[in-house]
DNA sequence: AACGAAGTCAACCGCTAATTT
DNA sequence: GAAATTAGCGGTTGACTTCGT
């Protein structure tokens, strides 16, 4: 469903460094059902790569991000769409517990469904779930959540430091993204880590003297192996 | 029926990390 | 090793839809 409307401004743009940029319209706002063929039929050719390259010479008046933005929310292949399961809510919601903001990660563990989509949904309908589910139950699991809240946010704080100088904001050795990255396995492994999160829960307790952003993470995943 | 408020979600933006030259 | 380019991420925006009055 392309909702937004269509609005064009100049930009510079050339396929590669050796070609002198010319400037050219460039679209923005929803995109046309020929444009997504445009797209689909070039990357089927040429890979989705280059983004620069592709934004040219598909003949798409677009720029390069928006490009690969909509190949891969909207026009590749296995693209989940419509309803969020009950599975695919509940396992959102302990992910994000875990791991916070990190939509990539969470995305990674459900098939079909985008970074975008499961922002969005958290954002729209999740976020709100929580905060009634919290604020009617009673007050030591409200305690419990403001400890959650508190782990989120050395969470997002950690996701800076690691992108800049890995290591050096956490001395133990565990790597949430390297736990999390599954690219080595099989296909899905929506069970177990089902079945690892509903450990969740019942660990959150157990945390209680954690000082360390990730300790968590550490022994609950210890917990999970021992 | 009309209208404003709230909700939804595709798309954009700014930034950083990774890769290439 | 430095600079330039490319890829990817999360936050935010805004057009459209739905809901409530």
């Amino acid at each position: 469903m392309n909702t937004k409307s269509h609005t064009q401004y100049y930009m510079h743009m050339a396929a590669n460094k050796n070609e002198k940029p010319i400037k050219r319209y460039v679209n923005k706002g929803a995109w046309t059902t020929e444009e997504d063929q445009k797209l689909a039929e070039y990357i089927e050719i040429h890979g989705a790569k280059r983004w620069k390259a592709v934004a040219v010479k598909a003949g798409l008046n677009r720029c390069e991000k928006s490009c690969r933005l909509r190949w891969l929310n909207y026009l590749r292949p296995n693209i989940k769409r419509g309803k969020f399961t009950d599975q695919e809510e509940d396992l959102i919601i302990r992910l994000h517990r875990l791991l916070g903001n990190r939509w990539s990660l969470i995305a990674g563990r459900l098939p079909g469904r985008t970074d975008n989509d499961i922002k969005n949904y958290w954002n729209s309908h999740l976020c709100k779930k929580i905060k009634h589910e919290r604020t009617s139950s009673s007050s030591v699991t409200q305690e419990i959540g403001s400890q959650i809240s508190i782990e989120h946010a050395d969470i997002s704080k950690e996701r800076s430091y690691s992108k800049g100088s890995e290591g050096d904001s956490m001395d133990n050795s565990f790597n949430v993204n390297e736990f999390f990255n599954f690219s080595n396995e099989g296909s899905s492994n929506l069970e177990w880590i089902s079945k690892f999160l509903e450990l969740d829960d019942d660990l959150v307790g157990i945390s209680e003297n954690y000082s360390v952003p990730f300790l968590g993470e550490v022994d609950k995943f210890n917990v999970f192996y021992s």
